[in-house]
DNA sequence: AATACGGGGCT
DNA sequence: AGCCCAGTATT
């Protein structure tokens, strides 16, 4: 039995039942694609049952507004897909009257769809055959063919998209990439994968050879930036629920997220100090304000950054004080796309006294 | 070719 | 604590 038609076999019989393999609508399958970029299905699952009932197709995607579209990403993460998404809505519209392509070489001249995405759109959608070479499949081939380059070069990319180019002959080019990912979701998954049970063991270079664990290459890790981020909680007396937000402008993280204004320093800060600092004093201008107060302080880690983020109250002297114009006042009734800390700071930092514990 | 970009789950 | 996830855009 030929490697292909293992995995075809295999992947028929494990296959998970995912809304969107019931459906050869390009607009749903890329608006799956997109959601599970660095993302797992069960984390990703849902946020594709409110999007597609949100937005059932196309146009309504298109004519959404961009806070909408955040909003129902709020949370999941790498949020340039979401503002990228709806852009690539409204190219669609201009372009093709809203008829989403299928196609690779439409697909991938859309924002935020690139080589892996284009080609599993492509395939599900219309059988093109264009293969994917995503984190399973990488991990997949190379295991079963031994290989030990850096799946960073080209070289070793275009290679892994030869292989699957083979394997697809014979069989719908959709469906074996799917059977490739699946299978490297479930059965030759990164770490401890299950070999004993595995339907490819015979013809597994990196079982033979005892390199299973260590393929494929994974180039050493970086250690991520350390940052501490004070922010500022304006309250304000005559409505101490409300909250002044100010949106995440030009790059870095979260960016046309809302956050408290923050002040950042290179190491942890006192309450005298915060109101020492020239950001500080920047933010502040024109405005009568008490002592701050140290709330409370989060970790926070992300991929590339470790936050230290300190939560300091500021009382306003006077209910509708002039703040700078960045500011918004928001009720919690209905706020703005946050990021997930915000959301960690409201949910713990409502109690009382601070707490300095990393 | 290298880096920035979130958040979560698993070992 | 480290790894890695159905990656893309930017440098």
């Amino acid at each position: 039995m030929s490697v292909s038609s293992l995995l075809i076999g295999w992947y028929r019989r494990h296959r998970r039942d995912l809304p969107w393999r019931q459906t050869r609508d390009p607009y749903a399958i890329w608006v799956s694609e997109v959601i599970l970029q660095q993302t797992r299905v069960e984390q990703g699952l849902p946020y594709y049952q409110r999007f597609m009932q949100a937005f059932p197709c196309l146009s309504d995607l298109a004519g959404a507004r961009t806070s909408e579209v955040l909003g129902l990403w709020q949370g999941l993460g790498y949020y340039s897909r979401a503002r990228n998404m709806h852009q690539a809505a409204m190219q669609v519209m201009e372009r093709y009257g809203g008829a989403m392509p299928s196609d690779y070489a439409s697909l991938i001249a859309l924002k935020g769809v690139g080589e892996y995405t284009a080609a599993a759109v492509a395939s599900m959608s219309s059988s093109e055959a264009v293969p994917v070479v995503d984190g399973n499949v990488i991990r997949v081939l190379a295991r079963l063919h031994g290989l030990e380059d850096d799946p960073g070069r080209a070289g070793m990319r275009r290679r892994l998209a030869e292989l699957m180019k083979e394997l697809m002959l014979g069989h719908d080019p959709g469906e074996m990439n799917q059977a490739v990912m699946e299978f490297g979701a479930l059965q030759c998954v990164p770490r401890a994968p299950r070999c004993g049970d595995c339907p490819l063991s015979h013809h597994c270079k990196a079982l033979a050879l005892d390199r299973v664990e260590v393929l494929p290459f994974r180039r050493p890790a970086k250690t991520p930036r350390e940052r501490h981020i004070n922010y500022i909680v304006l309250t304000d007396p005559s409505s101490p629920r409300d909250l002044f937000l100010r949106k995440q402008d030009h790059q870095g993280i979260w960016k046309d997220l809302w956050t408290f204004p923050m002040v950042e320093s290179p190491v942890a800060i006192q309450e005298e100090e915060l109101s020492a600092n020239p950001d500080f004093h920047r933010l502040m201008q024109g405005v009568e304000y008490h002592r701050p107060s140290l709330v409370l302080c989060l970790r926070h880690i992300l991929s590339h950054q470790r936050l230290e983020a300190c939560f300091f109250s500021v009382g306003l002297k006077h209910p509708s004080s002039t703040l700078p114009q960045e500011l918004l006042r928001f009720s919690p009734g209905k706020l703005p796309p946050m990021p997930r800390l915000m959301h960690r700071y409201l949910e713990k930092g409502t109690g009382q006294g601070p707490a300095r514990k990393p």
